[in-house]
DNA sequence: AATTAGTTGGTTGGCACAACAAACAAAGAG
DNA sequence: CTCTTTGTTTGTTGTGCCAACCAACTAATT
């Protein structure tokens, strides 16, 4: 409305577009569909659904996957968003590795590499592992996936704030990285591909959406609780980002005005209650304190090897500290995502990030808590579930977002020989 | 993405929807154009723009206002939005009145009244109230707004939750009204006449989305700290609902785990601390602990008339309880604003409600304490400003919503005789 | 004469609609 | 059992409609 931005006007290549869009977003759903009920599903009509599926074809984005005999008349030819239509390679630029990984049109991961960089030093020199990485998937995709159309785009998930309009990473204190123009350095390498560059809870939260947890959910919130606290909201399966693309920082919502320092500068950030860091330092302080666990043995007797597994092990095994720590963050997890819901209204919440994997014990906790804190209203409105995706989450996000602009805008992202 | 329900597909009818509301709203931002500026620029062609106009004349929503003679060529015929298209009425549903008024297509205000309803007990006395009160507005904007089009549609603003689906109040804690279909029942009364119904935050955020303070901005946070804290979020003009419709209650989020009680069940909500009746409970202590004050002679001896006016006066008067008191307030409005800043990353935020009558003492304070609790990202890209409606805040909203509706589909609300 | 505003007549490119051809299952006749 | 008929469903073809576009035009002014 206010929007002084040029608004898009309608003319018939908008309609084009969006029903190309609307074919291709049934297919994404129903896997296989004739051209029938496409037009039964969509209300288009049969000649028009003809014609968009045509192009589809010819795009290479929809292929005929073979004759449906179901019941009398004539057999109806289904069709389906074609896995060879080429390949998305994605990438997570963590603090302390590069995953990559490079998947077919359908989504299957085809290759995948994670390379530890914790010895390596300096912002060039890991982006220069980077692009070797990338360049490798890249070639690696050209020959698993054959046929038609090639690389699609190329993904990359930093842990940090995202430019969108320019691609660059304005700031990641995690990398202590600035100003760096990731979109144009690895589009420039590939040939001018399209290139997606996105903080890294944005993108897990979209493959959850597409892939995941949150398949046909409408208002998603995602919390990553790992290094940080991260999040993202997902709305009618778009990316919620705010003006300058920096919402959803949640971890650095203030829970207790006088609480600890946190590295932002403000004091008792949700992030330094529920944090990875947060939960181990909890174990420390009560081991330290003079609780026994069998932590102190699964730590090989040194407490600076505790870490998230070891703690579930511990928890596995009904180590008191353990489920005591869990409980806490759980309740402190609940306190937080209860404002959240308050706040967003959401159908879903998706519990992500190293944290998930203790969800087992987190999630009782949460919902208790969630449960009279939250709104009844919006409490009842909202499922609080665990991710599907783990390590691979950013990655895998990485290739739904591809996916996803395509599937958006097919006509945009023709495949076309970009090396 | 994810959504389940029929995609909209494309045809003429769409392409011709959006262009007959890109120029409304191009209308509504420029408040006087040409033809030939409006093909400039939305980009239309001229001859487009021709039909589309002539097309919104014809509803008379658009109307020619004159020619305008700059420089050599042809003089232009300026367009703008026609004030005599019909007239609005809307209403606010308050806690203990009832607030109507008339507005022009224009949205000048050409009939208002207040009624104090404290003495009026029961639903149906209230709702006698509201109809009769309605019925009076609609009958003097037929005499005042003469011409063309007659009643465009009435709008309500109540204290609750409303479900956007049907138009029911589903729950009203301060009224205790519990399922009310208001829509139906007030567009009964009217001849099917278009009726909106909306939570007042809502309201009153869009009306400054349209009217005042937030005009021009992308993303507006809205908070109403009065009785209890409203919010609302408005995004590109749209209002932002989430999947029940009752999301942006920012009031109950949890600034304090062990806080206050607080009657929604959770402790240390948000609303326990910057509420109109948090403030006043905390300068009652700060007397009673023996603080002097002028508030004591203002209030006439009694605290129980402390009220937000007064101690404003009192600050003026540079009041040291009602100085730190706000101040206080102020620190604990930031406090949950830079929360919701990291969380919405908005361009704007307005503060509105009673409290703003003492903006000038808290903007300082909430601007301090954003300023170094939020991320400074996020905090950069913000403004905080106060609401610019008052009192009529709810009642100027439920016009805008009007106003929006037909500029965002001027063919669905052609003016015709309702009554 | 130059310039800008707005209209007119014709073209293009979408979708809807209806008729049609194609491909099959099921049922009955030989 | 084979062949034919019937009925059903799929998908294509040709026509018409409608909206925007384009180019040439008229109109009104400096």
């Amino acid at each position: 409305m206010s929007n002084h931005a040029r608004l898009r006007t309608g003319d018939q290549t908008l309609v084009r577009e969006i029903n190309l869009s609307v074919i291709m977003r049934r297919l994404l759903e129903h896997t296989s569909l004739s051209r029938a009920s496409l037009a039964e599903v969509t209300g288009l009509n049969k000649s028009t659904v003809s014609s968009l599926v045509q192009e589809l074809i010819d795009m290479s984005f929809v292929h005929e996957t073979g004759l449906s005999f179901t019941g009398v008349g004539r057999p109806s030819m289904m069709l389906g968003l074609n896995p060879r239509a080429g390949y998305i390679v994605s990438c997570e630029l963590g603090v302390d590795f590069i995953s990559v990984l490079c998947a077919n049109f359908g989504g299957e991961v085809v290759w995948r590499v994670k390379e530890n960089t914790a010895g390596i030093q300096g912002r060039d020199e890991i982006m220069h592992h980077v692009l070797t990485l990338l360049r490798q998937a890249v070639d690696i995709g050209a020959t698993r996936c054959p046929g038609s159309g090639g690389l699609l785009g190329v993904a990359v998930g930093v842990p940090g704030l995202i430019e969108q309009a320019t691609g660059t990473l304005l700031f990641a204190p995690n990398l202590q990285w600035r100003d760096v123009p990731l979109r144009d350095i690895v589009s420039a390498e590939f040939g001018g591909v399209p290139v997606f560059v996105d903080n890294e809870a944005n993108m897990a939260a979209l493959g959850e959406t597409l892939f995941g947890a949150a398949k046909g959910y409408n208002e998603v919130l995602y919390i990553s609780a790992g290094v940080g606290v991260g999040g993202a909201v997902v709305r009618n399966g778009q990316l919620v980002r705010g003006t300058t693309g920096f919402a959803s920082e949640f971890g650095h919502m203030t829970i207790d005005p006088d609480g600890a320092l946190c590295n932002c500068g403000n004091r008792g950030c949700w992030e330094t209650l529920v944090s990875q860091s947060a939960v181990i330092r909890l174990t420390r302080q009560a081991i330290s304190a003079g609780r026994s666990s069998v932590l102190e043995a699964l730590a090989g007797g040194d407490l600076n090897n505790l870490s998230i597994p070891l703690i579930v092990q511990a928890a596995v095994q009904q180590d008191a500290v353990a489920l005591s720590v869990l409980e806490a963050a759980g309740r402190n997890l609940g306190i937080g995502i209860a404002s959240l819901i308050n706040a967003f209204n959401p159908d879903l919440v998706v519990l992500g990030g190293i944290l998930s994997l203790a969800g087992q014990w987190l999630l009782p906790t949460v919902r208790a808590e969630v449960g009279w804190r939250a709104l009844r209203w919006n409490a009842e409105a909202t499922e609080i579930l665990l991710a599907q995706h783990g390590f691979d989450a950013c990655a895998m996000g990485g290739v739904a977002t591809l996916l996803q602009a395509i599937v958006l805008e097919p006509g945009r992202y023709h495949p076309q020989n970009y090396l």
